[in-house]
DNA sequence: ATTTGACTTGGAGTGCGCTCTAAGGTCCAA
DNA sequence: TTGGACCTTAGAGCGCACTCCAAGTCAAAT
C-alpha cells in the first residue's frame, strides 16, 4: 500500500505518516524495491489506534513512551495497561467536564431565545 | 480587584490576563490611580464564561469575534445566539466521538487484563 | 532615602503538532 | 525518451495559545 493510500485510509495526510515515523509512532514500514514505503494491513490498524490516542487527547509524548514499550515486547504490557488505564480516566474526565459545560452553554443559548440579553 | 487576585479567581496566569485584554477578549478593564488594573466583580463573570468557551475548544478567534458581537450591543444577539448554537453542536458531537472512544480503551484495557496482546 | 516587589507596556520566545520546502530519485503514459 | 506526477530525505517554517522578557513606574516597608 503507498504512502496516499494509507493517507486516504488513516486520515492521516502523507506528510503526518512520514512524521509518525521519524519520531518513532510507527516502526520500520517496509519500503518496496525503489526506497518506497509499502504499508501493510498490521500499520493501519495500529494508525487507527494511535488515531484514537490523538482524537482523545493523549500528548505525542506519551505516544511515543507507549510505542516503545510496545516494541519491547510482553514484558511491559502492565506499563502499557496502566498507561491506558490512566489516559482512560482523563478522557472519561473530560467528558464529564464537557457535558457540565454543555449545560452552560444550553442555559446561554436559552437566555438568547427568550431575548434576554447574557 | 488586582491582576493577581484575578488570576487566581478566574484560574487563569496574569500573563494569560493582559493577553486576554490585548487580543480584544476582554474591553476596558479599569484602571486605579497608578494605572495598575481594578478586575471587576463582571470581568470576573465574563471571564468565567470565556474559559468554558475556551475549554470545549472554541478558537480564540471565534471568542474574539463574540467579544466583539458583544460589545456592538443588543442588535448582535442574534448572532450571537447561532455561534453559541453552532458551538454547541460541536461540543455534543465532541463528547459523542469521545464517548466513542472510550468504549474502545475499554476494549483495549480488558484485553490487556484479560493477558491478550493488544 | 533606598530597597523590595508588584505592576505597566511592547515585543520576543516557547512548545506542540504538524506542514511544507528543497533537492534529488522513481514510475508510467504518451 | 521525455514529461509530469509521484516518491525519498533532512531540515525549515507555521499556527495556535500562551508565556516570558526588558525596561520602566509606583507604593509600601526598612
Amino acid at each position: 500500500m503507498t504512502i496516499q493510500e494509507a493517507a486516504q485510509r488513516s486520515g492521516l495526510s502523507a506528510h503526518t505518516l512520514r512524521y509518525y515515523e521519524r519520531i518513532g509512532l510507527i516502526r520500520s514500514v517496509g519500503r518496496n524495491s525503489s526506497g518506497h514505503r509499502d504499508y501493510a494491513e498490521e500499520d493501519l490498524q495500529w494508525l487507527e489506534f494511535l488515531t484514537k490516542l490523538r482524537t482523545t487527547g493523549m500528548p505525542i509524548a506519551d505516544m511515543c513512551r507507549y510505542a516503545e514499550l510496545r516494541r519491547m515486547g510482553q514484558h511491559t504490557a502492565d506499563e502499557r495497561r496502566e498507561m491506558l488505564e490512566l489516559h482512560r480516566e482523563r478522557v472519561s474526565a473530560r467528558i464529564a467536564q464537557l457535558s457540565q459545560d454543555l449545560k452552560v452553554l444550553d442555559y446561554k443559548i436559552d437566555n438568547y431565545r427568550r431575548g434576554q440579553l447574557a
